[in-house]
DNA sequence: CCATGATGCGACACTACTGTCCCATTATCG
DNA sequence: CGATAATGGGACAGTAGTGTCGCATCATGG
């Protein structure tokens, strides 16, 4: 997962002009309208995708309260919308290119402290956390997601590296074991939440609290 | 998931030939030549679907080396299929119905204890572990799933709430939570086995221990 | 060895979904 | 208000997958 000061609100992320497969008609810059249009389409993705990964694009449009028409005029294809998704979903988690970080001057917490508050935070994203999580092995390889769920360029991967170096985290268990086991603990919360049975701050304290104690009484 | 002394050898699990829409050609008893083809269909379709649930029937059947139309005439349909691996699971987690279990005389060790040796013992089984698990969600409400997936008749959650009664287990997370992070889990021990990135017993291990004690130093 | 059980092949019809296209309509902006 | 941008509707062709069927072939059991 990118690192960062704190996730940025979802109203706020604009997808790169850039990327030009993904923009809308006439493929000039947007407008306000587009950009509206455009971003109410990835957050129906993401929406239903989190549930259902198999859901159609019609589907995806009928949430997004447009035709499947205009979600096309946007995005060509399926794989181009979920390109989109995980693009945006970079910046929703905050995502900045890791070599781009630059070394604080005073040291920084524990790695344990930094990866449960990153933790309190991510989990109030919601259907974000349940679309890349649901299925941990879903965007395995995908060139987009390696800086999200996993991959050698996960920051998470690199603080755990930390946190087992500095004696925050369990330096007997494989890096890519923890991180897995912080993923799926973080996912179970994000599905309380969303699922209505807690609020998103009781579903991260107990995440926290779980993956300090584990299951046993503290 | 449903108590036992252990599971059951996969090999040894029978369908109950009740299930007449899952009998072969003809509907008579079944011959042992079909039982073995029926059950290669079913441990190909837990292959297929414990790595993508959207495998189609065709590449069902090339795993399990049949014809598709051989396939069709164990089940008539993929639904048929799935129900049949999801009976099946039952077996292979050594399914009681939990009204039957009897009290034990001696007491009974710590709910702790007996789940994470439970937890030791499943998984082992790295397909069907898979298959139930990979998408919590995907047999949510599913009425053959429910003894095993979380569902009010789960007897994992009758042996966490006995745990927090008796204070081997956290009183203060609601038991459906724990439960979550226990399958959670789970499902991360059988993953790292299936795709060899240890043994399973290894795997078992560092579950137990993050469920003991989380991703802190011990 | 032969009758019967079991299976494979492949054609066919069907479903659900996707991607493209065009024209009429609505929304927006200056 | 009018020009332009944006959109909806729906037809169409195509794809992937599914379910059914009949016949030839192979496997099995007595």
């Amino acid at each position: 997962m990118p690192s960062s000061s704190g996730p940025v609100a979802a109203a706020d992320v604009v997808l790169p002009p850039s990327d030009a497969a993904a923009l809308g008609p006439a493929s000039s810059p947007d407008t306000p309208v587009r950009r509206r249009t455009r971003r109410a389409i990835v957050d129906a993705a993401v929406h239903m995708w989190a549930r259902d990964f198999a859901a159609p694009l019609s589907a995806i449009a009928e949430q997004a309260a447009v035709s499947r028409s205009t979600l096309h005029r946007y995005f060509p294809d399926r794989p181009a919308l979920l390109d989109a998704c995980l693009r945006t979903a970079l910046e929703v988690f905050g995502g900045v290119n890791p070599c781009d970080d630059v070394p604080r001057a005073a040291p920084e917490p524990p790695a344990l402290d930094q990866l449960l508050s990153q933790l309190e935070s991510v989990v109030r994203l919601g259907d974000w956390v349940l679309f890349l999580w649901t299925d941990p092995s879903r965007f395995s390889g995908h060139p987009l997601a390696d800086d999200l769920v996993g991959g050698e360029d996960d920051t998470t991967l690199a603080l755990i590296r930390r946190g087992q170096a500095e004696g925050s985290l369990d330096p007997e268990a494989p890096a890519d074991w923890l991180l897995a086991v912080y993923y799926s603990v973080l996912y179970c919360a994000a599905e309380q939440a969303v699922r209505g049975a807690m609020p998103a701050h009781e579903a991260g304290r107990l995440a926290v609290r779980a993956l300090r104690g584990g299951i046993t009484p503290s």
